[in-house]
DNA sequence: TTGACCATGATAACGCATTATCGTTAGATT
DNA sequence: AATCTAACGATAATGCGTTATCATGGTCAA
C-alpha cells in the first residue's frame, strides 16, 4: 500500500496547483519549491504510481517528452508554445474528428495539438 | 554538391512508391528491397539532406519517432495504428482547428493524430 | 518505542534514436 | 585511365529521457 510522504504530497499539490500538464522535469521543479532536494527519481516513481492509480493522465505530444495532468478532466486538447515549450490546455474539441479516418479503419481516439506562441511569449518572439 | 548514387536513388524511390510516411528504419527496410546492404546511417544522412532541400517533410507524432513523407502534399493529417505502428495518411482537415487556441495566443500550425486500428489490423485485434 | 519495510535521493545503468568516426567505395571530372 | 573527394557501410559514440540499484531515512503498525 502507498505511504503518505511529504514528497508524494508535494508532487500531488504541484499537479493540482498548476493549470497545465507538466513534464517530469517541470513537475520536479514545481514540487521543489515546496520541498527542496526532491529527487527526480522520486518524481518518476510517483508519476508511475499515480498514473497506475488513475489519478494522473499521460499527455503525449509530437516531438516532446510526455506531460502529465490530473485525470478526469473533460475532453480537451493542448497548445505547445514554441518559445517556452509550455503545454497549455485548450478547452473544447471539434465535431467529426474521428470521422476523418479512412473507410475500414477503427478510430479509438485522437489528439489535436496546436503550435505557436502563448500569451506570455507573444511579444518577445523571434521573427 | 550532391552526387547521384544508387543509395540516394533507392531512398527517394522508396519514399515515392509508398503512400504513407515512413520512419527511418521503415525507409531503410523499404529501400533495401531494391538495394540490399543499404546502411541505416546512409538513410539518416539522406533524410537530413532531403529535408534540408525541401524534398522531404518531417511528420512528428506523439510517443513515436518521427516519420518522413514527400513534401508539397496538400494539408492533411495522420492515423497511427496501435497494432502495426504504421502511420497512414488522412485526407482533409476540419474548419476552426486553429481557432481553438485561447485568446491572446498565436496559432502557427496544428497536428491531428487519430489512433486505432488500420484496415489490415482490424480483424486480428487483441480486444 | 520498537521494528519492519517502504520510500527516498544520488547516481549508475539502460534503451533508443540519432550522429560522428573512419577506412573504403565509387561518382564525377580531367 | 587517373585523380579527387563525396558518399558509403559498419559501428562506436552521443544525448536524453527513463529506470534500476542501493544505502539511508521516514512511516506506520504493533
Amino acid at each position: 500500500m502507498e505511504r503518505q510522504t511529504r514528497q508524494r504530497d508535494a508532487i500531488r499539490a504541484a499537479v493540482e496547483s498548476c493549470d497545465r500538464p507538466l513534464s517530469p522535469a517541470e513537475l520536479c521543479e514545481a514540487a521543489r519549491r515546496h520541498l527542496p532536494g526532491l529527487g527526480i527519481a522520486t518524481v518518476y516513481r510517483a508519476i508511475r504510481d499515480l498514473v497506475a492509480a488513475g489519478w494522473l493522465r499521460t499527455v503525449e505530444i509530437p516531438g516532446a517528452p510526455a506531460r502529465y495532468e490530473r485525470a478526469g478532466k473533460p475532453h480537451h486538447h493542448h497548445f505547445l508554445c514554441r518559445i517556452c515549450n509550455a503545454l497549455w490546455e485548450v478547452s473544447g474539441c471539434l465535431r467529426g474528428v474521428d470521422a476523418l479516418a479512412p473507410a475500414g479503419f477503427v478510430t479509438e481516439g485522437h489528439e489535436i495539438t496546436l503550435y505557436g506562441l502563448c500569451h506570455g511569449c507573444r511579444g518577445a518572439a523571434p521573427q
